[in-house]
DNA sequence: TTATTAACGCAAGTACATTGCATTAAATAA
DNA sequence: TTATTTAATGCAATGTACTTGCGTTAATAA
């Protein structure tokens, strides 16, 4: 895993203090991260538009990818190195967890190949699983 | 598929003008429902808090089931006849139109069996694919 | 038919997220 | 290094989806 200011170089995006921050903050943890954890975090000075604003933009640029969440929170975690602005692509699933709300990529568990069905195109599959995690079982 | 009179009193509801409406319109689209659908539909004259209370009250007896949706909006879909307060489980997979924005159930698609992953318990599985629908394609 | 209980409708409130705009900081050019 | 350009930030205001409280009304039970 690169350094934030490496990365945030690597994806085009410019190196403020915030990102910086911001990115380590995602390295850090292996979980997916809501706003609000982020404002708790390092965000006490910053105004939440900003993490807002900067969770966008990681997005667009392939650095994150958003979670589903059970409370309908926007909700990040960090990609996989080979994801940009043109391909953007998970092949993982996700894990809720009904104890705690967290929310992590499962890479263990093999894609399911799905049957082609009349009428539709299919472009994107997720999985999600709700269950317990280790730290609550 | 019961007249909606009859699903209410077997779900134990109280047969009101609006709910049976409501239920009406369900059964009446094959496609999952938004609250803004709704009131634009029988709405006209009822208050949201109405549309939003007693889908609440109908997914709580097993009557409806949320789906996910695009744009974080609360999405429901009739559920089986099976369903019920206690057991409310689906193993279809949820269809989401990344142009016209409707969900849909897929019952035809064989449910993926996940192995068991050490320090998770699993509980529930969605399977959620985006594409094309047979209207856009 | 009356009493009880739950649903409805209105107003207000909450939470998450977005927009506009002036200010400030970062990257680039001179 | 300094000046210029360009983008990010912070603040205030706004939008949108949804919830709560409470008096009124309608549905079921007695």
């Amino acid at each position: 895993m690169s350094i934030p200011e490496e990365l945030l170089n690597h994806y085009g995006l410019r190196n403020t203090v915030f990102r910086k921050k911001l990115l380590k903050l995602f390295q850090d943890s292996d979980l997916s991260l809501t706003v609000e954890y982020i404002k708790d975090e390092i965000g006490k000075n910053n105004d939440k538009v900003t993490i807002y604003r900067a969770l966008n933009t990681f997005e667009k640029s392939g650095l994150i990818h958003q979670v589903p969440d059970r409370n309908n929170l926007t909700r990040y975690a960090l990609c996989n190195v080979e994801c940009n602005s043109s391909h953007h692509i998970h092949h993982h699933a996700h894990f809720i967890c009904e104890n705690c709300d967290n929310t992590l990529c499962i890479e263990e568990i093999d894609f399911p190949k799905l049957k082609k069905i009349k009428g539709f195109k299919f472009k994107k599959i997720e999985l999600i699983i709700q269950g317990s995690c280790p730290k609550c079982l």
